[in-house]
DNA sequence: CACAGTAGTGTCAAATCTGACAGCCGGTCA
DNA sequence: TGACCGGCTGTCAGATTTGACACTACTGTG
């Protein structure tokens, strides 16, 4: 099973060659951190052909490849088209010179705030209704144990931020400053001494590694810290 | 077509009748915002039997319910089951004696952070495989339709800060601001003035109405505007 | 050209936050 | 019982932020 695997690569051997089982002899599969803000970490597993992560790399498609537009806007499926593809042609063009000529993709979020995007692609026939009515909704699930599995195990490496344990008080104490409250107003909200509050807010700070009340508050929510 | 529907009563109408046709007499929107962190804005439509709304907010199920909790979590649909519902057996006892007994429900989440959970409901026959492999596809095509026109009708009105537009340099401030960078700091990076720096950091706080930085930037973030 | 809008800058006082040095109290565990 | 830990509190200095009053420069528009 999946979730008795220990490497992300051994993963994605998995998630391949589940891939080819679905009739795909490519796939891709792409993780981004909520963090840091100004510029997400992010990985990419695939096995497209030589040569075609080396392109996508040089030319900076990632920046503009409309499934990953999609995958930011919708976690509904698409599927590779001439007008998907309209905004970034010379991508399109590219990408069906190495054979990647027919492809399916849905991004995932969970609540962790990592993203991802499965990707599944060959060069052979197009995909059509009868195929989807026979294959969607694994392929839709698909996406999700991919995502499930792919970031439990590559979440804390990427991002040790996530793994870290927030006492009540101190998420208290950030969900009220991240509604706007002065570590005053905080303190007679939850009548215990400014001082006080000003112990978590600083304990919640080293725990997550932030310069400041802001940072903290940002990374606590993005990882979903505060629900 | 469901985006052409200008009432959210309309639109749950329309919801309700495509649950009837997928073969759920009963059927449950609820909508979550992403703010404010301390006590999110939710909303509500269903067509349960009459009584049972009433109590579920008189025993605040909301809290505990294992579908909710599970849509927290997850993205995959789940089934009803004893399973599912082992955490809550009050609840569980309490919905089969109004007629609920066989449920669906799929949670679903956007860029702008809203989190909804559509539910399918009867008290008919349980859902076999069979109906499964015939439906789910349709089934989550439509929670990720319902929720699209749900947040659209309803995000400004509950969140009036969805509607809002940064500037490009108000969204680079505050995605520094967020990575925990001082003023001074962030006037360095971007080559202008501390004084500049706080004047956007200022411009995104009324425009996203957030008594100071910390605030500003965890609207920003949780509404989808640092991407 | 006058006008409005947007980006950028300066100064200064008051409010707030951050970091460092200490101390109290109640519960757990060896 | 003593050591330890987590929640809580105090004080104080220095750094940072916030709010208010002003000002320059560039851009597009009637």
């Amino acid at each position: 099973m999946l979730h008795a695997i220990e490497s992300e690569h051994t993963l994605f051997e998995m998630i391949a060659s589940l891939a080819r089982d679905l009739g795909f002899d490519h796939c891709c599969y792409g993780l981004r951190m909520p963090l840091p803000l100004t510029q997400p970490k992010t990985v990419m597993f695939n096995n497209y052909p030589t040569g075609w992560e080396e392109r996508y790399q040089e030319k900076n498609y990632l920046a503009i490849d409309p499934t990953v537009q999609h995958g930011m806007r919708s976690l509904l499926p698409v599927i590779w088209s001439d007008s998907l593809f309209a905004p970034a042609p010379e991508l399109w063009e590219d990408a069906r010179s190495f054979g990647l000529q027919i492809g399916w993709a849905q991004a995932s979020r969970d609540v962790n705030g990592v993203s991802g995007l499965l990707t599944l692609a060959r060069s052979g026939e197009s995909i059509s209704e009868a195929e989807l009515q026979d294959k969607e909704r694994r392929m839709m699930w698909f996406t999700q144990v991919a995502h499930l599995e792919m970031s439990r195990l590559l979440a804390n490496k990427m991002l040790p931020e996530t793994s870290v344990q927030l006492s009540s008080r101190e998420v208290e104490v950030l969900q009220w400053t991240g509604d706007g409250k002065t570590s005053a107003e905080i303190s007679e909200i939850l009548n215990i001494s400014e001082r006080t509050v000003n112990f978590h807010i600083g304990n919640a700070m080293s725990k997550l590694n932030a310069a400041n009340k802001a940072a903290a508050v940002v990374r606590a929510t993005m990882l979903g810290m505060l629900h």
